[in-house]
DNA sequence: CCCCAGTCCTGCGGGC
DNA sequence: TGCCCGCAGGACTGGG
């Protein structure tokens, strides 16, 4: 479930391919189904080999390998995606390698166990029209107080589940919005249109809290031991966790209220009910 | 505008 | 004990 913080510790551990020239680019043999690799491997080899690696970004939940000629490679996890520098947890779910020279990195890795995810490498054009205005909102940490209210307020929709919208803000999944609302003490089921202004003015100030704690700890390895940073290490804050996946447990701020899990668009909340009221 | 259900895919754990 | 089903929830699509 790589969200912000567990793109953003990809991002940094793969930094050090900066500088590196593109030696190759294989698909190593995979007997699950083939992932979107975009486009095919000829174009991607043409396009690819021989270009230097100048930085790498994150665009929301993707992890950005920019190039020279204005090409940037893109990863996009989804579930069950890691970008490694190191040995992949399993060798059957490998499906993209992009071999490395004169650096001190040898190669980066793309490998995913469910497969949902995809790499694909787009022109600045291409960049551009695909993450243009309208398809991906402003990342949820370069968003401010004012920003977050604009963009939602007006929503009819609970609070939990505008968080999760793409368009919106980019970054926030279903992990990190429960987890914000829970310190913001706002109930998930809250319609947008009734937060006031002290109410978004919390609610950002937890988004950051939390985003930025959870980058601290390297994001966060849940029980099925999936998410790794660049170098198959898991992530530490799953340990810090308030609600997520708490359910029954007590809850961290009133130790009282049992937390209690909703489903929301077909997804998992988390929240105690007696900390975060749904009025105000 | 917003909601819902379905799609992709794999591995696991709960229930029988 | 073993097997099967449902669930996990990223992004997207089509229908209401």
């Amino acid at each position: 479930m790589p969200e912000l913080p567990e793109v953003e510790t990809m991002r940094r551990g793969v930094a050090p391919i900066i500088g590196s020239r593109v030696a190759g680019v294989e698909l190593p043999k995979c007997p699950r189904k083939p992932i979107l690799v975009a486009p095919g491997l000829p174009a991607m080899r043409k396009r690819l080999v021989g270009a230097e690696v100048t930085g790498v970004d994150r665009i929301g939940k993707r992890v950005v390998v920019q190039l020279s000629g204005e090409l940037s490679l893109v990863f996009e996890p989804r579930m069950t995606g890691l970008v490694l520098l190191t040995a992949p947890p399993t060798t059957e779910h490998l499906r993209f390698r992009l071999k490395l020279e004169r650096g001190p990195v040898g190669e980066l890795l793309y490998w995913d166990r469910r497969g949902l995810g995809n790499v694909q490498l787009f022109t600045a054009a291409e960049l551009a029209e695909r993450f243009a205005d309208g398809r991906l909102g402003p990342d949820a940490l370069q968003l401010s107080a004012e920003g977050l209210r604009e963009r939602l307020a007006v929503s009819r929709r609970a609070i939990k589940v505008a968080l999760l919208d793409q368009r919106a803000l980019a970054g926030v999944g279903n992990l990190y919005a429960s987890e914000a609302l829970h310190l913001a003490r706002l109930s998930p089921e809250l319609a947008c249109q009734t937060l006031r202004p002290a109410d978004w003015r919390r609610l950002h100030a937890a988004l950051r809290e939390v985003l930025e704690t959870a980058i601290k700890y390297e994001g966060s390895t849940l029980s099925d031991g999936t998410y790794r940073n660049a170098l198959n290490k898991e992530g530490g804050y799953q340990n810090h966790h308030r609600v997520y996946d708490r359910a029954d447990a007590a809850c961290p701020s009133c130790g009282k209220g049992a937390i209690v899990r909703i489903v929301q668009a077909q997804r998992s909340t988390f929240y105690c009910p007696r900390c975060q009221k749904s009025r105000g």
